[in-house]
DNA sequence: TTTTTAATTGTTAGCGCTATCATTTGTTAG
DNA sequence: CTAACAAATGATAGCGCTAACAATTAAAAA
């Protein structure tokens, strides 16, 4: 430790190993950056001055000098959901291989929180985004269109990404489960979303609409189960829904989480699943296929979401990627016994 | 944008901000970080130029200019687990209310992956750690020390933390929970735990035992779940218990996840729960009281721990905290119907 | 042997900010 | 009216690294 400009304590530097090591501080850069440049005695030499000095390097003054931090952000809705984190994994889990650090950030399902949120990030100057959703204020867009920094949407779709796409139609998917479930004979189906105004979820309502539309079930019905998605909002929802009348024969929701609260609360109020009503949800979260009964799903790629959205990320970040890249990802339709399907039906799509 | 040294595109910077504002450059920066200092109406113009040049704040230049990241980081054993997304959430709303951001990583409950991890994060020279447990190699500990980054550690208890600590005794909780248990009448205890070795994990084990022993019930007897938890290891490991002779009256489960897993396959099995053998947990996550029958658990503060560790943190980074704080955090025996306990018993510790 | 070329290391000049001190201007006290 | 002080702004010198180029040496070609 050396005493500085005002007393202030600095560690050891490159210098300092270069100093050791007897050679100039490019050199021990290009050990830690670009090893085969170097002769390989010098290496050793720089190396075990490395460990002499106990160096740590200093990505921050490296970040500078390079206009590269090494950072790619990841723009979530919600850090505390189980919905996301197997797509934070597939994200970070490549990050890793790269070795490129992930910094996480949460807009609470508001466009505007986004935009704050991102204009913080932009501050770190991170490489790249992964940003879920598609659907952003003016300005957001405005911001990472001026910075030129590489993003990639998910979780959803658009025919206009900012930049890079990977794709999920949930209108598509909440379509095929509302059909699947007419298929299976039920005829007064319930939808139960959320009240935030949420585009993913906006289209999976609109895809359960379309579905009972198409089967000429009449008018679609749908429920809110309040701001926040929780097993607490599902069985909040199942009251009301159990006291319905006519009763509904299946509800399906917006997710899985809210959909094994339902679930939990009929079989609470002595109403059978899927004997007095099914049960679907969406997501295909791990739990699902543990309920009893087990819960119809429609499965979504999450962790290969989150791996394939990084992956397109750091193509572009290195440049081997053009823009506008897309790539749509599938879901499956996972009947279980929470719909009286009892043997694993399953449908693929996409 | 200007084109500088070999053609690289550069941004706005504050000297550009300057100039158009007919400021020094100083003056811009106290604008953004001391405003006070700064007679309104050129704060003013400068707030203009600002918004008129586009301009974005580099936290990269400023880091390595104040020797101050502005970033805290935050090491657990994985990002992917229901068990810690809300101490996550503690520490990310303290986090952005002090306008410091976070930087998650994960060990996969591994000291050696520990150790390249902190490693790796502090070449971005974060402001602080928060970490997720007590257990670190020698290394890891030097490192942290000799870096002089203030640590909090949580979600475990020991004597001689590396800096500060919010601590949770598992071993005095679980072994309440065992107590509660024997309580109720149950004999043939059985604890499943996991292959990991953990530290966390271990001490629960030990918690059991140690409440067994002063039982007088004999001796222990320990299930290991395997590597991965998750609602599958519970419920295979609940096969393993379905075949015991004699059965087990009780089964204690290392965390939630497992105990549901548990729970829900005993369900399918046909055996009955409580009747036949009775279900416990450990984390009081949210869906423990949603389940059929509602799942005993001991309830611990994962939110309120992050949020404690990242205000620790806080004060240790502003100077105003001193080495060595310690908080303990308490737990809840919550006695629900997986155990018999109809009427919500509860019994409150520390 | 001399020239050309490649491989290796070093030198220089920043990257875009901020700590520190110096300077200027305005206020108050003597 | 001037000295003494406070408040507001600016000038300077880095923070610790790397891009770009220069210099040196060794190997290959002529």
């Amino acid at each position: 430790m050396r005493q500085k400009r005002g007393g202030r304590a600095a560690g050891v530097t490159m210098e300092d190993v270069a100093r050791v090591a007897g050679v100039s501080a490019m050199t021990v850069s290009r050990v830690l950056r670009q090893p085969t440049l170097v002769n390989a005695d010098l290496k050793a030499r720089v190396e075990a001055a490395i460990r002499e000095t106990g160096y740590i390097y200093n990505l921050v003054a490296s970040s500078l000098a390079s206009q590269r931090s090494g950072i790619i952000a990841l723009i979530l809705p919600t850090v505390a959901s189980s919905i996301f984190t197997d797509s934070v994994k597939g994200v970070s889990d490549v990050a890793r291989t790269h070795a490129v650090q992930m910094i996480m950030a949460e807009t609470n399902y508001s466009p505007a929180e986004e935009e704050k949120v991102i204009e913080a990030l932009l501050r770190r100057r991170p490489d790249g985004f992964v940003i879920v959703g598609v659907s952003h204020t003016r300005a957001t867009r405005a911001l990472l269109e001026k910075s030129g920094v590489p993003v990639v949407e998910t979780w959803d779709s658009t025919p206009t990404p900012i930049d890079s796409l990977v794709g999920l139609s949930n209108f598509d998917a909440m379509k095929a489960m509302t059909e699947a479930l007419v298929a299976q004979g039920f005829r007064r189906i319930v939808f139960v979303g959320t009240a935030t105004p949420d585009r993913r979820a906006q289209m999976r309502a609109k895809g359960y609409e379309a579905g009972i539309a198409e089967a000429g079930l009449g008018a679609p019905l749908i429920l809110n189960a309040g701001d926040l998605t929780s097993m607490e909002s599902g069985r909040i929802v199942a009251e009301r829904i159990a006291a319905l009348r006519p009763r509904p024969d299946a509800v399906l929701c917006l997710n899985d989480v809210l959909a094994a609260g339902a679930l939990l609360a009929f079989q609470r109020m002595g109403i059978a699943v899927p004997a007095d009503i099914a049960v679907a949800g969406f997501g295909g979260l791990d739990f699902s296929s543990h309920l009893n009964p087990s819960l119809s799903t429609v499965d979504i790629p999450r962790y290969e979401m989150g791996q394939k959205a990084a992956e397109m990320l750091l193509g572009r970040i290195a440049g081997t990627a053009a823009q506008g890249g897309t790539c749509e990802m599938g879901y499956r339709i996972m009947l279980r016994e929470s719909t009286g399907g009892s043997r694993p039906t399953e449908a693929k799509a996409s």
